[in-house]
DNA sequence: AGTGGACTAGTGGTCTGATATTTAGACTCT
DNA sequence: AGAGTCTAAATATCAGACCACTAGTCCACT
């Protein structure tokens, strides 16, 4: 703590870059959005706190109601406040879930002009890179959900229920085992986009739920007897033949639409 | 209490779940949102294309312009549309820009009740993993590049201006050498906040200037010999030392908070 | 002819003030 | 005491207006 003192020597000026983002914009309502933007950063509001109501609001800050409305939009759609109608209703501060930033950023991807592979390569690298932190970290009952999770798949797939959508729920299970809400996250968000760009390969490829759930139970166990090499050995082979299957679809996609 | 014969009985449905999600919002705003997005991922509407003055849209939609407004705020803030204003002004469809998301992914995560640890473990696992990609994609003008920057680095140290955008830099740059705009892009996103919360670090172990660019030094000519377990070695150091200061400036953190 | 400045029309940004709708909680009425 | 109703507070939306800014256009002056 005696670093206090020493903080501040030179401090001021010169601004670390980008910080100031080039206020340009005139408008009223992003100014509006900034400062409450800035109250819920320095955490003067909290999640679960309540703004004032959009007239109070106005009348305080000199503004109309529509401007302070513009900038409770963009403060919702940042995840930033949730707005209820009705008596107490309003603003409320939320607290930004990670499976909501996790959409979010799902949705960001899926719009981006990233291609399949890409997404694809870059998930194949993290999910196997924490494996090591998964085999770590994963509880007991960690490995008990996992292989209850394996058994209620392979019953899907009996009934031709299987979909993208229960093996991407494992694969962030998997995840969860680290512990690391961060780590949770990104694996969740790499999981949304996938999804809409995989459903034709799952459709032409329904072979894949057998050897990939086979590989789901495989996996678990090698985490359960703690074998790093095992785990990332079958989990590399597992998500390489997803990337493929990528591949494959993304170039009859390109085929197509060059004629 | 007769169903309609006409309505198709339990036709419909099938909801392949949350493709259509909770339409809920009665709000006349959030269809037009989501009628726009819509446009925009179908590709009706590409990057660079004018949409309707808000006045023309309110009208060929049946709404008021402050609907047509408040539409228009979360489509910006959602980085899908530019606004400008004056003659020949208007909203346009934004190709979103690597960069772009990236920020906002960095804005996301900056605002998530995710700990600077968890981030930076999740950075060291995925920084880490995509390092035999990046020696096995980098180009000669790449690792040129990288030499470069390592070199003015150490110049900037030696004037005392070296700092923890320059080695933001040089990570986002080594990541850029896999040639996927994907693992760019997060690797970006990473460094925003991590900026943000290890500035007070910096300040107090500034000696890790000197050790930080020697290791990027080292790291690149590894890269240069092709030698993936050396590359590996010394960026899991790298980012080891950084993991270790930011738990401390974090601990220290609580600490103060306690009190 | 060329250039500078005024003009103009189109566009977003904001204001005012009103109505409609939704909702939690208080308040009846049986 | 319970069920239904009423009320107040809040958002959602509308309509019409005015301002500020911007890019062209066009005219007057050099």
């Amino acid at each position: 703590m005696s670093e206090h003192v020493t903080t501040a020597p030179k401090v001021a000026p010169r601004a670390n870059s980008d910080l100031y983002r080039a206020v340009s914009s005139n408008r009223m309502s992003e100014a509006i959005v900034d400062q409450i933007r800035g109250l819920i950063r320095s955490e003067q509001l909290r999640p679960g706190d309540r703004l004032p109501s959009e007239r109070d609001l106005g009348e305080r800050m000199g503004v109309s109601r529509v401007t302070i409305r513009e900038a409770m939009r963009v403060l919702e759609a940042s995840g930033l406040i949730e707005i209820k109608v009705g008596a107490r209703g309003g603003a409320v501060v939320t607290t930004p879930s990670s499976t909501k930033i996790g959409t979010g950023l799902a949705d960001l991807i899926s719009l981006s002009p990233l291609t399949a592979s890409e997404v694809t390569e870059a998930r194949q690298v993290f999910e196997v890179g924490i494996i090591p932190i998964v085999v770590e970290r994963a509880t007991d009952d960690d490995i008990a959900e996992l292989r209850n999770m394996v058994a209620t798949h392979q019953a899907a797939l009996r009934n031709g229920e299987y979909g993208m959508a229960m093996s991407a729920a494992f694969h962030v299970r998997v995840a969860a085992c680290t512990h690391n809400a961060a780590i949770e996250m990104l694996v969740h968000s790499f999981h949304g986009p996938l999804l809409m760009s995989l459903r034709e390969a799952q459709v032409a490829a329904p072979l894949m739920g057998h050897r990939g759930t086979n590989e789901h139970r495989d996996f678990v166990e090698a985490v359960a007897a703690r074998d790093v090499a095992r785990a990332e050995e079958i989990m590399r082979t597992h998500l390489g033949r997803t990337a493929r299957r990528v591949a494959r679809v993304q170039a009859t996609r390109e085929r197509e639409a060059k004629s």
